[in-house]
DNA sequence: GAGAGATTTCAATCATTTCTGAAATAGTCG
DNA sequence: CGACTATTTCAGAAATGATTGAAATCTCTC
C-alpha cells in the first residue's frame, strides 16, 4: 500500500465523495425500513457534515426541491433527530443533526415504538377483549356455568386461537418493556446494555457455532 | 358486563372476525416495516389459524390472486417463517406458520440483519477504508512524516469526518454483535435475554420517570 | 403595515412497488 | 407417454408513495 500524497484539491474531492457514499448507503438503508429515502439522506447529510446547513444547502447538495427539503426537515424535527440553529445576521434557518449516534437511534426507536408497536398492541388487546368476552372465558373462574357447549370442537379452536393471540400479545409487551428500558432514562440505557450484552462476561450465554 | 350466551354460529362468526382483525393489524404493522402488506397478512393468517392451508385457501380468504399468493408464500419460505406440509391423498401443497412467536421474530431479525445491516456495514467499511488511506491516518503512528499539510483546516474536517464515520461504524457493529447473540444459538438467546432485561433485577438500571 | 425574504402547503405529476391473470413450467398418476 | 393438476413466472395494470413547483402563509425589518 503505497503512500499517495494528495493535493488539497484531491483531498477535498475525496471527502465529498466519501460523504456522498455515506449518504447513499444511509438512504438505501432507510428506505428498507419504511422511511423515505430522502428523509434518510437529509439526516445522513446533516450527520456526516456535522455542521448546520440551511434549506438551500440541502436542496443543492441533494438535488431535491424546496418542498421536499422542507417536508423532510420537518419530519426529522418531529422525530427529534435534528434541531434548529441560527446564524446571527442571517434570516435563514439552519439545521443540525444530533451528533451522538446512540441518542439518534434511541430517538428513532422511541418514535417507531410509539407509532407502530403501540397501536398494534392496542389492536391486539381490543381483539383479545372481544373474543374473550364474546367467545370464551379461557379456563376462567366462572367455569361450569357457561351455557351448554354444544360444539366442543369449536370451543377448542377458540381456546387455541386465544392462546395464540396471547403469545403474540406477550411477545410485544416484552418488546415494549425492553424498549422502554433502552429509551427512557437520560442517555445511558441502550448503550450500556448493549455493551454489557456483548461483553465477554456474557459470552457463556450465547455461544456461537 | 352481562353474560351474552351465543349460538355456535355467532361464536364462529366472532372467531372469523377476530382473525380478520388480527390479520389486518399485522398487515398494517408489516407495511410500516418495509414488508409488503400481503406478505405480512399471509403470515398472520397462517399463524392465527394454526393449521396448514393451501394456496387456494389463502387466495380465497385474503382475496388475492394466485400469483400474489404464490410469490408471498415463496418469500415467507425464504425468510424461514413458514414451512411446507402435505396431506396424504392430496396433491396440493399446504403451508403452516412457525407457532413459536419468538422463533418467528428471531428468523425475521436474522434475515433483516443479513439483508440490510450487513450490506450497510460493508459500505461503511469501504468508505472508511477509502477516506482513511487516501486522506488521513487519523492520529496515526507515522505522524510527522505526512507530506506537508498545507491546509490544517481541511485536515481537521477530514479527521472529524472520520471520527463520525467511526462512531456510526461502531454503533452498527455493536448492533450486529447484539443480534448475533440473540439469533444464533438454538432457541434461548433472545427470549431469555429479554426476560432478564425486563425482570425486577434490572430495575435499577433504567428507572423510568 | 408594506415590502422582502423565508418557509409551508398542496394539487398535480412522476416513480416505485405491488398485484393480477394468463401462459409457461413442473409434477403426478394411470 | 399423455392427460391432468398444481405451481411459478412475468409483462402489463393498478395502487401507493414520493416529489415538484408555484401559490399561500408566515416573519422580520424599517
Amino acid at each position: 500500500m503505497r503512500e499517495t500524497p494528495q493535493s488539497p484539491e484531491d483531498q477535498k474531492r475525496s471527502l465529498v465523495e466519501a460523504q456522498d457514499g455515506f449518504i447513499a448507503a444511509f438512504g438505501q438503508m432507510g428506505s428498507a425500513w419504511g422511511i423515505s429515502r430522502t428523509m434518510a439522506e437529509v439526516q445522513a447529510l446533516l450527520y456526516i457534515t456535522g455542521e448546520p446547513l440551511c434549506t438551500d444547502d440541502i436542496m443543492e447538495r441533494l438535488r431535491i426541491s424546496r418542498g421536499n427539503a422542507s417536508m423532510s426537515l420537518r419530519a426529522l424535527l418531529d422525530w427529534g433527530v435534528i434541531s434548529r440553529a441560527h446564524k446571527r445576521g442571517d434570516r435563514k434557518e439552519y439545521f443540525q443533526a444530533d451528533q451522538d449516534v446512540w441518542d439518534m437511534f434511541r430517538a428513532i426507536l422511541r418514535e417507531r415504538m410509539k407509532r407502530e408497536v403501540d397501536p398494534l398492541l392496542a389492536s391486539l388487546h381490543e381483539i383479545r377483549d372481544k373474543t374473550n368476552t364474546e367467545l370464551a372465558g379461557k379456563s376462567d373462574a366462572g367455569r361450569g356455568k357457561r351455557p351448554r357447549d354444544d360444539d366442543p370442537e369449536l370451543r377448542q379452536k377458540i381456546d387455541e386461537h386465544n392462546a395464540r393471540l396471547d403469545s403474540m400479545l406477550r411477545f410485544f409487551e416484552t418488546i415494549e418493556a425492553l424498549s422502554q428500558k433502552f429509551v427512557s432514562p437520560a442517555g445511558r440505557g441502550l448503550k450500556i446494555a448493549a455493551t454489557l450484552l456483548t461483553s465477554p462476561l456474557m459470552a457463556g450465554g450465547g455461544r456461537e457455532r
